[in-house]
DNA sequence: TTTACATATTCCCATATAGGACTATAATGT
DNA sequence: ACATTATAGTCCTATATGGGAATATGTAAA
């Protein structure tokens, strides 16, 4: 059979976002709305070779899409693509809320236990 | 002189996480606490060396955190290199949240402005 | 020690990049 | 029609995989 190098960066978002300079183009496009080719070519410095592919492969997975404007393709983000990620992340969330919950309450336990032998005032802990 | 091919896996989380069996591999240790590589291979059904592999991955990127006990690797989340990720993507909830028509609709006027201008460097969004 | 078990690592190799340079396509202007 | 602009796609190539098999390392039991 056929060996398998690794799955495709089109193959889905988390592919595509794995590269650092396309996670550049989704910021980009995030905080200024929407932006043209040439514009994200001038902002991020790279060839327009490279920034026309890398907008290829945030298309092809869905996360982009394009607006043609004259001779002009205006890009914007794609959000209903880059919720899969925040999807699959999400869950997640709950074991380092976890871990923060704990360091808290041990930390404000602490606190108290100093507050009724030295300085009765205090009883609130670090936020 | 140097082609730059890729970035490499191991490089930051993102790219660990691309892979969609080491995605697995995080799904199950979230599932259930921790886990042995053993138990990873019977549950995953893939060989032991691509288990060791991706955990290895994973390990590296400092994903996920061993326990040696006795001959066997426990294997368990490190939240916080996951909340990276979790980071990321959350700015961009906002896209797909109830502003989204409107913030849509903001960005295609935009986008029609910007395609009327000659000069892409020109524009400067007001930040 | 020897044996058995649990994991990690090494070797080989087909393949999917990502970048640079160049070229093709499409829309607009003269 | 021809030139210009904006962007996409193609060709080439060094490199980083990821899988399978085999091997090494480490740990505990007989």
């Amino acid at each position: 059979m056929f060996r398998m190098a690794r799955a495709r960066t089109t193959s889905d978002v988390f592919n595509a976002i794995a590269e650092p300079r396309r996670r550049q183009i989704l910021e980009l496009l995030a905080a200024r709305g929407a932006l043209a080719v040439g514009t994200l070519v001038v902002l991020l410095g790279h060839p327009q070779s490279a920034v026309s592919k890398h907008l290829g492969v945030l298309r092809k997975v869905g996360v982009v899409a394009v607006l043609k404007q004259g001779k002009q393709r205006v890009y914007r983000i794609d959000a209903a693509h880059l919720k899969t990620v925040h999807d699959w992340v999400k869950p997640f969330e709950q074991l380092w809320d976890h871990h923060l919950a704990r360091i808290k309450a041990l930390a404000e336990r602490r606190a108290r236990q100093q507050a009724f032998s030295h300085n009765p005032q205090q009883q609130k802990g670090p936020s």
